[in-house]
DNA sequence: ATCTTTTGACCTTCA
DNA sequence: GTGAAGGTCAAAAGA
C-alpha cells in the first residue's frame, strides 16, 4: 500500500464498525464545511445525534487524507451508544448499563465556559486517537481564576 | 422510508 | 457601524 484510498472503494470494510467518518464511538452527523483562511483545508463541522446532546466537532483534514486536527465541544451527557451489542432472546438483566468506556461527566468549567460563550478557549482539543480507552482530557488555554 | 451527506445562504462575533 | 471570518441552519439528493 503505498498511498492511496483518498476517495474511492467505501464497501469493502472488513471492520464491522469505522462506518461513519472517524469512528469514536459516537455517531455525528455533519452539518456544515467551511474553508477556514490559513489552511487550505475545508474544514467539517459536526454533532452528535443523541438527543439532548450539545456536543458538536470540528474535524479539519489534510490532503493526506489524514486529520489535521479534532476539536471537541462540550461532553457526552449520555453514555455510548450500543454498537456491537447483541442481546439474543432472552435478555433481562444488565450487569454492565453504564459507560463501556469509563468516561466521567463533570466538567462543570468546561460546561461552564462553552455556555458563556467564553473566548480564548477551545473547549477540548484532541489528536488522533483510537476508540475504546483513548479519551483524555486536554485543556487548552488557561481556566477559571 | 429513514437517515446522512452536501451546498448555499444567513447569522454571529470580533476588530 | 462595517467588514471579515467563522459558525450554523435548511432543503434536496443519495444510499
Amino acid at each position: 500500500m503505498a498511498s492511496e484510498n483518498i476517495e474511492d472503494d467505501k464497501k469493502s470494510l472488513p471492520l464491522p464498525s469505522a462506518d461513519r467518518t472517524s469512528y469514536d464511538g459516537y455517531n455525528w452527523r455533519k452539518y456544515g464545511q467551511k474553508q477556514v483562511k490559513g489552511s487550505e483545508y475545508p474544514r467539517s463541522y459536526y454533532k452528535c445525534t443523541h438527543p439532548n446532546c450539545p456536543v458538536k466537532k470540528k474535524v479539519e483534514r489534510s490532503l493526506d487524507g489524514q486529520i489535521a486536527e479534532i476539536v471537541y465541544n462540550g461532553e457526552q451527557n449520555h453514555s455510548k451508544p450500543q454498537l456491537p451489542k447483541r442481546n439474543a432472546s432472552g435478555r433481562q438483566g444488565q450487569g454492565f448499563v453504564s459507560d463501556g468506556t469509563g468516561l466521567e461527566i463533570n466538567n462543570p468549567s468546561l460546561v461552564n465556559q462553552v455556555n458563556d460563550r467564553n473566548k480564548g478557549f477551545e473547549g477540548r482539543v484532541e489528536y488522533q486517537n483510537e476508540v475504546g480507552v483513548g479519551v483524555q482530557t486536554t485543556f487548552s488555554g488557561q481556566n477559571v481564576p
